[in-house]
DNA sequence: GTCCAGAAGATTATGCATATTTTTTTCATT
DNA sequence: AATGAAAAAAATATGCATAATCTTCTGGAC
């Protein structure tokens, strides 16, 4: 009975659903986003969808153009180099203060996330969405108090688009990694050793998931996703 | 009659209005944001007026609330410095990377838009909108080729918030000191000097910033502006 | 016959007036 | 004072009218 919806708005729930659908490459890039057919087929107004549009396409998560409506963002190996790139930078330094001002309860925070990521495999199509959330829940674990919430946004934003090229090139034949002992090493790093061997793990574990990305381009899977075709 | 609108739509306009309303201190802080008086005031649509706050919500220049409408944020002393500390952050990061892949054209722009800075007085009220520009985009200048629009996004939007603070205490009494020459000493240093160097005099330039505003929060001016009011 | 310019038509985004919830305020009752 | 129902205000949602853009079609020049 109780709808989700005693709280949120409709334009929230659209928000929230397209969102999640653009990150998990259920559009393909490029694609221009209809409010019409968008309207339809959440069952909404077109002023939700509206809404909803115009907030991703500030974290650019969709692309707006001036009356001419949205369209998902298209991909391109050297935006992706840049998103890694920038990702680094500020995930180092994010953890690099988390580091210098640990506490206890960051600590465990961080070895529950390990544990539960521990529960799921990412090479299980049934698992995949439970593991990617996990992912996600560990690596913001450790930057979690890194004292700054801004840091810690731009890292979430940062983190969402990744999130997406690793789907869309999942989709496109990428089979992922399993990734487990690398997480174990770099929580390890984080708790016992030094701070500039876990921003290096933590760098190269981006760096691996740059180069199976990367691999997917220069095959020239992904080259009709690029920027030209739409 | 050529109309700016002739390329934009409504509520892009409206967007930017608000936009620079709030950076510069037009609302009070923690003010609610009736959409229909802003529609009123405007002359458009309600629909414009939504759409515009929900844009600047993803920004966080308006706070969102389900159901109960807009707000501009509130303003807080850990805020702010939460907000100067990243920005040092980011700004270093950027710094380093622009100097470390220096371009003519780079080094070009700054001195232009030092030179342009130095037409604007901070302190006479009928230059300042000229002289927050022109300052701004001499910062931006120096960041401009670290190699990652989104780090310079990010920047951007820090700057946005930082300004907001310097508008609303300029409001409430506090004169801007005339920063010519940090600015100059901070140019040479970026075009001749050390990269720590230099973002060690961007860092004590932004201090300096933090704690004139600082110094009204602790004078107690700026309290009933914090959370607590609204 | 091919190519291009321009116009009619279709499609889509935009803006507005209106209706529906939801929240907030008011005010009487306990 | 505290509670709760009714009224007022405000935000949210919808549908339609308008304006802009994109497509397709036509006709002429080469």
């Amino acid at each position: 009975m109780a709808k989700a919806s005693e709280k949120t708005t409709l334009s929230t729930t659209v928000y929230q659903k397209l969102r999640n659908a653009i990150i998990q490459g259920e559009f393909r890039p490029g694609a221009k986003m209809r409010i019409e057919s968008l309207a339809d087929s959440y069952g909404v107004g077109s002023n939700a969808v509206r809404e909803a549009l115009s907030r991703l396409s500030a974290e650019r998560l969709v692309e707006r153009y001036e009356h001419r409506g949205f369209a998902v963002p298209a991909i391109a190996l050297e935006d992706w180099r840049i998103l890694v790139r920038t990702r680094c930078w500020l995930e180092t330094k994010a953890l690099e203060e988390a580091m210098a001002h640990r506490t206890e309860s960051w600590e465990e925070a961080i070895v529950l996330a390990l544990h539960r990521l521990s529960r799921f495999r990412s090479d299980k199509e049934d698992e995949r969405a439970g593991w990617e959330d996990a992912h996600r829940n560990f690596h913001r674990a450790l930057l979690a108090n890194c004292g700054s919430p801004w840091l810690l946004e731009f890292c979430d934003v940062l983190a969402d688009h990744a999130t997406r090229y690793v789907f869309v090139s999942h989709a496109y034949g990428n089979k992922k990694r399993q990734g487990f002992s690398e997480h174990e090493a770099l929580m390890k790093a984080v708790l016992h050793g030094t701070s500039s061997h876990a921003c290096d793990l933590l760098q190269s574990h981006y760096m691996k998931t740059f180069e199976s990305v990367e691999s997917l381009f220069k095959g020239g899977i992904l080259e009709e996703l690029s920027d030209v075709s739409n």
